[in-house]
DNA sequence: GTGAAAGCGCTAACAG
DNA sequence: CTGTTAGCGCTTTCAC
């Protein structure tokens, strides 16, 4: 392996001129620039980027958390990340927690050793007080997920107002009786969904029926089985408001096998706008959350914190957008 | 940042004592070794990984390149290459290639300056020459894709058998009109497809109509259009191979907008086994690809060519499996 | 079983 | 604009 002190002889210069070329190019005469570039090409030179780690100590690398890489929200909001990384030379390393929070705090430790320059987490499940401290250290941002209380750079939309907007939706097209079926309540983000929802119902003067709101993980079968009880009910709803898009085709599927047409019989919205929502048949009207440009947007933060302006430690909230598409009745079917 | 020297100092031995606990317990005397853990752990001494993979040349990181995050045949092998990774000690890099040539030709760069100490692709579009020199000297491993005429270490499922089954399946039920849209025909594995289809049909005396085999570009899109074109023909098909899921769901919705039935009307085999093709309505019969599986493989094969096996430079065809649901009409509907 | 010492390949003061 | 020099923190012979 051919090695920089190899391409300074050759070159009849210094080590140090080799390194410049390759690193602030400018700070070298173009004579000498040109005759060390030319023979690096011919020597077929290959940095060694272990050296220049440890050297700068500096990786070039950040770190993704991620509980699922195979929810499809996740891997757009991943696309996103990778995309701003690899524009500014920065590499992905993907650290799969499965949902375990033992999982994260062993992924910390490579922020700690410095393995990465700094980190993303698209789920916080640790212990707030140890994530507080790791950020006063360490470049991290938050994003899909969100935490009260910590001033940790965040990137997400506003789900209540997103829960409170999809259920609005629902009681225009002139529904009163709107069930929810919620992800995971230990999550704040299903959380913030349900709130989105009940404020919509209070704000509209109609009933928050308790019975009406059953929670479900995310899944199409907890979204099958929570609508096969709600139908079971003596008035059972007219429209769902489901917390994501594939459990909405679990409760279009549940309605389908009780016989009931959907948007016909029973409205339903979803959330996240996946492309599932939009190639289920009905096509599913649904919440869009901007996941691309949720992870850009949390890169672009990380690196503002990686090159040490610390005065962005801010909270972003994107916009969200609602998709009319068949489910809910306000539109006529058709392909698209 | 408290370094190897500290602990030695503070523990009363040598540097050399401190790194040997660390990496080969088994070679310090148990009260020398007592001594020294507990040194680290009261100072908390993080080894300086960076020194380390400088010192020793290796990353304990492998890159994986991908053709797109987003499909979710990619994420699923994706997990499993990370579940294997993380098992073994190795961490993973993300490489989003965007089905761009260029750049894999970038990634491997990644690779010969070793930034990484192996390599898994999940998509060789680059020249087979090039990655046949790369491979002699490199640990490298193909999965998802594969190529023809290099001696590289592949992990596949058999996609001319698997096309003759799902073709065979559909004729085993009465078609003798089936059609097939295949994925992108620049790719061996819809060419694979294509060609099992082919088999099956003249292997039972059926002529192969030209008229009935669509490119498609395994989106849902191109499924509903290559389907809407074959529904105009004035003899349409009973029955529809497509390469995949997605383009499965879109061959669907174009039926059902034409006003027929799946699977009265219109049977409809897909590919794959993604979540979709389960929770779509009608659930769809498909192929089956262990694709968790085929990632733990592809992991384990890269695991022995990083640790100098080379005896295995071998090509591993995983089972595929028919997975039997209402789109093509041999069952009868119901929920799971 | 342990220590001394050399050095991995690069970068960054500092001088000139 | 370029060269000299001194390490970065760890691992690994080679002695003892």
């Amino acid at each position: 392996m051919v090695k920089m002190s190899d391409v300074a002889e050759k070159a009849n210069v210094s080590k140090a001129t080799v390194s410049r070329v390759l690193r602030n190019p400018e700070t070298v005469k173009k004579t000498t620039r040109d005759k060390v570039m030319a023979i690096i090409e011919q020597m077929n030179y290959q940095p060694n980027i272990l050296a220049r780690q440890f050297r700068r100590s500096e990786t070039n690398t950040i770190l993704v958390v991620i509980p699922n890489i195979l929810n499809t929200v996740f891997s757009h909001i991943l696309g996103g990340i990778e995309h701003e990384a690899g524009k500014n030379g920065y590499r992905v390393l993907l650290a799969n927690t499965n949902k375990q929070v033992e999982k994260e705090y062993e992924f910390l430790d490579h922020l700690k050793q410095r393995q990465v320059d700094g980190m993303i987490l698209l789920s916080a499940r640790m212990d707030k007080g140890i994530l507080a401290e790791v950020m006063k250290q360490y470049p991290v941002v938050l994003t899909a997920d969100y935490l009260e209380g910590i001033p940790i750079p965040t990137v997400t939309i506003d789900n209540v107002s997103s829960g409170r907007t999809a259920t609005e939706h629902l009681i225009k097209l002139g529904h009163s009786r709107i069930a929810h079926i919620s992800g995971p309540l230990h999550l704040l983000v299903s959380r913030d969904r349900l709130k989105g929802y009940r404020q919509a119902l209070l704000q509209n003067n109609l009933d928050v029926d308790n019975i009406l709101i059953q929670e479900g993980d995310f899944s199409h079968e907890s979204g099958y089985n929570q609508m096969t009880k709600l139908l079971a009910l003596e008035h059972p709803p007219t429209a769902v408001f489901a917390a994501n898009d594939e459990m909405a085709t679990g409760v279009i599927k549940a309605a389908k096998d009780h016989g009931l047409s959907v948007p016909e019989d029973l409205a339903v919205v979803g959330f996240d706008n996946v492309k599932l929502s939009a190639i289920y048949d009905p096509g599913i009207t649904t919440i869009a959350q901007p996941m691309f440009k949720m992870g850009n947007k949390a890169m672009e933060l990380l690196l503002q914190q990686i090159n040490g302006d610390d005065s962005n430690k801010t909270q972003y909230v994107l916009q969200n957008e609602l998709v009319i598409r068949e489910s809910c009745g306000a539109k006529q079917k058709n392909h698209g």
